[in-house]
DNA sequence: ATTGAAAATGAAATTCGATTTCATTTGACT
DNA sequence: AGTCAAATGAAATCGAATTTCATTTTCAAT
């Protein structure tokens, strides 16, 4: 990791060298807010804003990327070999990666037709996942039946 | 337009039929900046938040939804007849919509297969518009012959 | 037509995540 | 060790989104 932040004009440091760790371990997309407090937790002189720039430089080398699910909080999400979607829980915001080859054959044939020139291509499904959407059901039955 | 609204148990107002009516003639996903200026253009009296509370009353009711681009920008999108998908162009935010039905056909597959209830889909291409690509590539080429 | 409750409005204030500033520290290279 | 650019931490700032609140307006029931 030295090395590679070094050919891309990068220092690294122990603050940086925490960050990225924690960020890679975490198994989820995880809010500038979500590894602050699992950094502060093991070094907590580290400040905000260099956790917050350090998810930006893990962005700009292209490890990760920025999503918005317009929930107001932006995450962040490891880059992985191979693209996804997400299936996003509107009521636990738990966030599930599933596969997308097919779809973007699809979608770079659409953008080809338009004499688009694709960087990137977002796959999200909202909605409720099995357990939220459950408990919506007991929920709803209880309120027809008082 | 006033008895739809009516039904759903909101009054119509002066602010807000013309709030309505700008809205679905502008032919692009707003934000409520641009339509705001639009509608101060027309009267000057209309409060920011009135227009703001209008955009989201529009999507309350599902006459529209929001488009978050992760360009911190809330745009609203007119709900159509058809599901669209967006080719966004990363330099001059020009947005395009194309069809996704065989998208979403394949993408309830993928959320029934996990017992996920689907609510919504997004998908969008993020790149250069052909103009765009156009400007950005006499760019570089200046660059590498300077 | 009058009235009263609920909803809507406009201006200003507030919220909150994202981003920048700036003084200081640290890393990598001679 | 010396140097300079990059990195850091704390605090300040930014800006879109949202809320507050006093006032006005709508609309249904008189």
């Amino acid at each position: 990791m030295r090395e590679f932040l070094k050919t891309k004009g990068f220092k690294m440091t122990a603050q940086r060298e925490l960050i990225f760790r924690s960020f890679f371990e975490m198994d989820k997309h995880v809010s500038v807010d979500e590894l602050y407090d699992k950094i502060r937790a093991i070094d907590n002189s580290v400040g905000y804003s260099t956790v917050w720039r350090n998810l930006k430089l893990i962005c700009k080398v292209g490890l990760a990327e920025e999503v918005n699910l317009g929930d107001g909080v932006t995450r962040y999400d490891p880059v992985t070999k191979v693209p996804h979607g997400h299936l996003y829980c509107l009521e636990c915001k738990e966030l599930v990666e599933f596969d997308v080859a097919r779809v973007i054959d699809f979608l770079s044939v659409v953008a080809g037709d338009r004499d688009f020139t694709p960087e990137g291509y977002k796959i999200e499904i909202q909605g409720f996942c099995s357990k939220c959407q459950k408990a919506r059901q007991k929920l709803a039955e209880n309120k027809t039946t008082n």
